[in-house]
DNA sequence: CACGAGATCAGCT
DNA sequence: GCTGATCTCGTGC
């Protein structure tokens, strides 16, 4: 039993994520967005997991991002809100990929999430059962930005969601202090169209983590600015 | 383990 | 018509 404050709030419940972060350019909430907690809840309950890889896509400058030169699409429109934003978008015809939007409204910056680590075993069953497909090791399981938004039925229907509520599908709760942990940088995932842009330094990982999608022999240890 | 092909849709970056 | 912020399954070392 836990005891019962007079203020009426439980000091073990879960913080969602300080607002602050979200108003961050991607590429200072991307290394941020590590070891907090990622939250989906769906009919069959709650599915918590730690974000673990990140990747930063920065405004309108940035030629690997959707929003490129400011590009407004129908897809894009949701990247123009002010942070906090869930921008969900389909890739090669058939799988979903999570971001978090971030920075200031009109501002077209997202944190793109690449490997989520399931918080307990309850949590990794039900992955498990949402991804549908044999589970080797850890990373077959959510390191992939495909991978994770299977195992956690994330799809379009969450576009436009947000993550700073505390009843929605998807939220992000207090997790771990990033200053805490051993984070490296590398730069993106199959972005060759990128130009100079491509070999940025822009994503962001726990350096030894299983759930990571690809470990990079050239990865940098990342200071938080 | 390294590849190659196929799945299949939105935006043309 | 082609390509991508991907993944799975098959073949062949």
């Amino acid at each position: 039993m836990k005891p019962n404050h007079s203020d009426g709030v439980d000091p073990d419940a879960p913080q969602l994520l300080q607002p602050e972060l979200y108003k961050l350019p991607a590429v200072e909430a991307a290394p941020r967005l590590l070891g907090q907690h990622l939250v989906r809840r769906t009919e069959d309950g709650d599915i918590r997991c730690r974000i673990v890889e990140t990747e930063s896509y920065g405004g309108a400058e940035d030629k690997g991002s959707h929003a490129y030169g400011s590009r407004r699409t129908a897809r894009t429109e949701v990247m123009f809100s002010a942070g906090g934003a869930v921008y969900v978008y389909l890739i090669y015809g058939m799988y979903h990929c999570l971001n978090v939007v971030t920075a200031a409204q009109d501002e077209p910056h997202a944190v793109l999430i690449r490997a989520v680590e399931p918080l307990t075993e309850r949590d990794a069953e039900l992955m498990k059962a949402y991804r549908g497909v044999a589970v080797r090791k850890p990373s077959d399981l959510s390191g992939g930005p495909g991978k994770l938004c299977r195992a956690l039925r994330i799809d379009k229907s969450l576009n436009h969601s947000r993550f700073d509520l505390p009843e929605g599908p998807l939220s992000i709760e207090q997790g771990e202090d990033p200053e805490s942990l051993d984070i490296v940088q590398a730069p993106r995932i199959n972005i060759p169209y990128a130009g100079e842009y491509a070999g940025r330094p822009w994503r962001f990982y726990l350096r030894g983590n299983p759930y990571v999608s690809v470990s990079d022999p050239q990865a940098q240890p990342h200071r938080l600015v």
